[in-house]
RNA sequence: GGCGGGGUAGCUCAGGUGGUCAGAGCACACGGCUCAUAAUCGUGGUGUCGCGGGUUCAAGUCCCGCCCCCGCUACCA
């Protein structure tokens, strides 16, 4: 990790809007980018993690308003109070914290578009569109509806809309429609998985329009530092922080080394954004663009798309305070194939607990902690009597490690923790099949070194499942590491996953104990009444 | 309307290029074991693979038509 020339591996999740407070469909993403950098970093790699705040554009400064607040103030109190918060809840360890009001970011987001004006990619242009007098804001084709006349009226007010223009900064995207073609056609992985890049491959064929990049109908936003009538439209700032967080134009050597980033982390919803727009403004700037954007999927809660005006969002501390950090990490990147869309049930989220974490791996921990104590007085025996299963523990050991480290770069990481989910069951049938609480009716010198074998190949599976697990359950991995006495092996964040696979690591003589239950079972598995 | 994805066991889902592809986990049933968090291990699946045609010796797996669900089809983020 002192490595100078380690590689560097720069993630980052979408800035959230502070429009509200976190659900588990934000804290989904956080964590699955907390995973990555957990997981690379324990390669080795010189990781950075990006997360933070949008914090501009009107409909913060909407929100702000209706809780008679200033949007900086609404903005402060949110982030403080919510965003920050949610990743202790999450147990995220992101590297930096980055708010699109930063003085930083928005000098950097004002330097950067006076570089692409004076590249000639910037004009003035007009904005024209729906506009709604009663809502004071343009309106967007799906917010109108036809009255009994035929006439296209606003949703909301129910009055006729009118055609207004504005004077605009034009970005002048459609120029980038090609390159952005050859960059998506030459690098497919850019764009994943699959699906996404093709949604977002036909939309670009269509041929790409310049982009209205300012605002003057309000002025909660990054000021266009050549008019001080107007602020940058939202996302041409928020956008931005990708680069900025990571010294763009203010720290030129650390830039260098963590950009391009490796994979901006969306949600499908804001692909477009990332997939098209960035990189088009990044061409612009002569910058080059991030290695890959990954789109996943929603979260349904009974078979719909969480939300927040359904009621279906659900607060992330909701079910960490029953299920814990852990068991959250754990059944939402397992359960559900990153990309693809999930459900969530508090059903099911129990079940899996109980199957996986507290009778799969929790008991395992428990029963051979226990024997260990119970035979060897807690001082792990060496394993003189190996033999035919000790090596297919092994082997599966080895493949274990081989199937979640190629899954994790295919950022498949379901299958990542589905490979090591899966050893575990391999590992608490060999302790059924080898039998050692009958092999230690055997007083015989053969008999204890059976015995001492067997538990040793299965404390030294525990050792692994320790290491590997630790990417995605932190504090439980921790917890199984002193159990099993790893301090003995080393720091447990230390442990290279690469050579995780190698067997023998644990030295016969460390200490086990048998600690509180990794993952006690649930008494009241009834899902809370309040989950907002 | 166009484009893309999907409709497979009670539930959640796997099943490139057609022939052990009719599967996994959960749930359920039975049996074994007793070290362990009443945990664990083993065994058990007769499902019209959305519907109707077609191609083929052989089709969830290819072709045609149809039904249903979801996403995208640009400046809310």
């Amino acid at each position: 990790m002192t490595d100078i020339a380690a590689k560097t591996f720069y993630v980052t999740t979408p800035i959230y809007y502070v429009t509200a407070a976190p659900s588990i469909g934000s804290a989904y993403t956080t964590v699955a980018g907390d995973v990555l950098t957990r997981w690379h970093r324990q390669r080795g790699e010189d990781v950075w993690y990006l997360t933070g705040t949008d914090e501009h554009g009107q409909k913060v400064m909407r929100a702000a308003a209706e809780h008679a607040m200033s949007p900086q103030a609404w903005t402060d109190h949110l982030v403080e109070t919510a965003w920050r918060p949610v990743l202790e809840t999450v147990d995220v360890a992101n590297d930096q914290f980055i708010r699109t009001t930063d003085p930083a970011h928005t000098k950097q987001v004002q330097d950067f578009w006076v570089r692409v004006r004076e590249s000639g990619d910037v004009y003035e242009g007009r904005y024209e569109g729906p506009y709604c007098v009663s809502c004071e804001e343009f309106k967007l084709p799906g917010d109108l509806v036809l009255d009994e006349h035929g006439v296209e009226v606003c949703a909301i007010h129910l009055t006729p809309v009118e055609t207004v223009s504005e004077s605009n900064y034009f970005f002048a995207m459609s120029r980038y429609t090609q390159r952005l073609l050859d960059l998506y056609e030459s690098r497919p992985e850019f764009v994943q998985p699959e699906s996404a890049r093709n949604e977002v491959v036909s939309f670009v064929k269509q041929g790409l329009q310049d982009l209205s990049i300012s605002r003057s109908s309000f002025d909660w936003g990054v000021p266009v530092p050549w008019d001080s009538s107007q602020v940058f439209y939202v996302w041409i700032d928020a956008l931005l922080n990708y680069a900025t967080a990571a010294g763009y134009g203010t720290d030129k050597v650390t830039f260098d080394r963590r950009w391009p980033a490796d994979i901006h982390l969306v949600g499908k919803d804001i692909l477009r954004f990332h997939a098209v727009i960035w990189p088009a403004m990044l061409m612009a700037a002569g910058v080059d663009v991030p290695r890959q954007v990954f789109a996943h999927g929603w979260l349904l809660v009974g078979g719909q798309k969480m939300s927040k005006s359904k009621a279906t969002a659900i607060a992330p501390e909701v079910v960490t305070d029953h299920f814990g950090s852990d068991a959250y990490r754990y059944y939402f990147m397992k359960t559900i194939a990153f990309g693809s869309d999930g459900s969530f049930s508090w059903e099911h989220m129990s079940a899996v607990y109980t199957n996986e974490l507290a009778n799969g791996l929790g008991n395992l921990a428990s029963r051979v902690t226990a024997m260990v104590a119970k035979y060897f007085d807690g001082v792990l025996p060496a394993p003189t009597a190996a033999g035919e299963a000790e090596q297919r523990l092994s082997d599966a050991l080895t493949s274990t490690v081989g199937a979640a480290e190629s899954a994790i770069d295919r950022v498949a990481i379901s299958e990542a923790v589905t490979a090591v989910a899966d050893f575990v069951g391999v590992v608490n049938a060999y302790v059924t099949e080898q039998q050692p609480w009958q092999v230690a009716k055997d007083d015989s010198d053969e008999g204890r070194a059976r015995l001492g074998t067997i538990l040793y190949a299965a404390a030294e599976s525990l050792r692994a499942i320790a290491v590997l697990h630790n990417p995605v359950m932190p504090k439980a991995a921790a917890a199984l590491w002193d159990a099993i006495g790893g301090q003995t092996v080393g720091v447990l964040g230390e442990q290279p996953l690469s050579s995780t696979g190698r067997w023998g690591q644990l030295p016969p003589g460390a200490r086990l104990t048998k600690g509180a239950a990794l993952f006690p079972r649930l008494a009241d598995d009834a899902e809370p009444a309040d989950r907002t």
